[in-house]
This record gives structure tokens, C-alpha cells and sequence, in this order.
DNA sequence: GTATCGTTTTATAATCATTCTCATCCGATA
DNA sequence: TATCGGATGAGAATGATTATAAAACGATAC
């Protein structure tokens, strides 16, 4: 914990964040969670230890967090359902700034060696692969 | 658009859904958008057809199509935001069903032949890539 | 042709995650 | 100590999606 604590001012400052004791407490519980989890997770966590913490300032620092990349977001997509009707084999390309989906070829996939080192019992037989980045417009912009 | 007709027809048949005329309609405005559209999208171009369309109906059936296969989602994350502390370089291996999220390494990806055939302008400085399918637990169940 | 039954649709209410607003608080600096 | 700007907290507002219940539809049996 003493570590992460360090590892956040050092972090803040080199992105010009403020550090506050509510920050700190929210980016530690992202640290010491390990996993992938939601801002009502995080939410609890932190209250352990803030009760009187409020949800909307959880919800702003993790989105100030993803912005200056002190944390990466696992749902880059779109956050409204978006569909697809082309059913042949084929995979996106995604940018996380924009949301913005392309179409591209997979000849760059090994689908042999990933499969070999897929855990045991996922089943790839309509694998969908996508790569996230950021596109030109959203690039340019930076 | 005839075409789409039969197909959607022989589509139903096979999986067992009634055809009725909304849902064709809805069918044939996704198939004919060849994008990655929104359920407001497609209920603004399906009002042209059938202006007294409820906006349920169109959710209720892209749900159904997506769950038989008729189309393909394209945000197949979890609904609400998920956050990950660790930004050393992994990959992730997403189910479709239940939306759980494991980390993988990609040494099955050939960056270079990636980065020949991405769109000009496509930055991938820090590349995040994402394998769907179903997890263990889920196609145990199917 | 009509009655019946299950399914689909419609309209609207409800829910849930997230963002916004604004009053208050805090910490740094003058 | 007074001031200022940013951060926080509480709760309202928003927006996407789902649930509910009543009406409409369509197939089948009579």
C-alpha cells in the first residue's frame, strides 16, 4: 500500500494532478483489486476506508484517471449497443478516443498458436478479435 | 431489398422465429445500413417504413436476432464501465455471454504484418487487443 | 367464418449507470 | 488571516435500456 501511495504523486505530478487524500484512496483500490472491475466496486472498496465519500467523485477521478493514462479502460466501445449484420468472418478496428469501428482482415492472427494458449474450455469458434488504437482524426487531434 | 426478404424469411425458419412484418423491417434496415449502428439509428430508418413503430419493438428484436445469431454485436463488453490497474502490456480474452474479461499474452499477433494493413493515420503507439468468445462456464451451458 | 390461444407490438413506466449542478469545503498562496 | 481555484458531496437530471400491461395480430381448431 505504502508503495502505491508513492507510485500515485509521482504519477499526479507528472500528469498535474492534484493529489488528495480521496484521489489516493481511489487509485488504490484500483491498484489493490487486480482485476476489471466497475466504479460501484471501486465505490465500495474506498468507503472501507472513506465512508463519506461520494460516488459522483469516484466516477471523476477514474475518468480523470483513463484520460491522463493512469489507467486503461476495458470497455473502450461505445457505450449505446451497437450492431452488425455483416456475418462473415472479419474483425474491427476501434479507436478508443472516438468509439468510431472499421472493418479489417486477420491474416495477422496465428489462430493456431492462440489457440494453444486459450485457458481450457473457451470456445473460439466464432473468434472476433478486435484492436484498439486511435484513428487518424482522434491521433491528429492529440 | 428482395433479397434480404428471402434471406431474412429463410433465416426466421431456421431459427425458429416468427416472420412478422416489423421484424423484417428491422432485419432489412440493419443489412442495409453496412455499418455498426445504434438501435436509434435503426429505429429512425425503420420509422420511414412503419411509422408507428415503437422504439421496444426495434430493441426487443435486434436482442432477439443478436441471441440467434441473425447479427453480431459490436460492444460485446459488459454495460458499464471497468477499469484496469495494470498497464503493462496484456491483451484480453472477453466472453460474449457473460462478459467476464481475462488477461492473455499475444504472441500469437504479427504486429508488423498489423501495422502494413491498418488505415493511414491509425496510431497503435499502445496497442490493446481483444479475443472474443465464450468462456468455459458459458458454452458449458449452451 | 368465428372463437380461442399464444405471440407480438405498442405505449409508457421503471430502472440503472452516469453526468451535471451547485453549494460547500479545503489547501495553497498572498 | 483573507482570498481564490479546484475538489468534493448530495442529489437532481439525463439517456439508454428493460419491464409491464393492455391491445392487436395470426394461426389453428371448431
Amino acid at each position: 500500500m505504502r508503495l502505491t501511495h508513492e507510485q500515485f504523486r509521482e504519477l499526479a505530478a507528472k500528469h498535474g494532478l492534484a493529489v488528495t487524500h480521496q484521489r489516493q484512496v481511489v487509485y488504490e483500490a484500483v491498484i489493490a483489486s487486480h482485476g476489471h472491475y466497475s466504479p460501484e466496486d471501486i465505490y465500495a472498496a474506498v468507503r472501507r476506508r472513506i465512508p463519506s465519500i461520494s460516488l459522483a467523485t469516484v466516477y471523476n477521478n477514474l475518468r480523470l484517471f483513463i484520460e491522463c493514462g493512469l489507467l486503461r479502460e476495458v470497455t473502450p466501445h461505445a457505450s449505446t449497443l451497437r450492431v452488425d449484420g455483416n456475418l462473415e468472418p472479419h474483425h474491427h478496428l476501434v479507436c478508443s478516443r472516438c468509439k468510431s469501428v472499421q472493418d479489417i482482415d486477420i491474416d495477422f492472427i496465428d489462430l493456431k498458436r492462440l489457440s494453444r494458449q486459450l485457458p481450457d474450455g473457451f470456445d473460439l469458434t466464432q473468434p472476433l478479435i478486435e484492436v484498439f488504437g486511435l484513428c487518424r482524426r482522434c491521433s491528429a487531434k492529440q
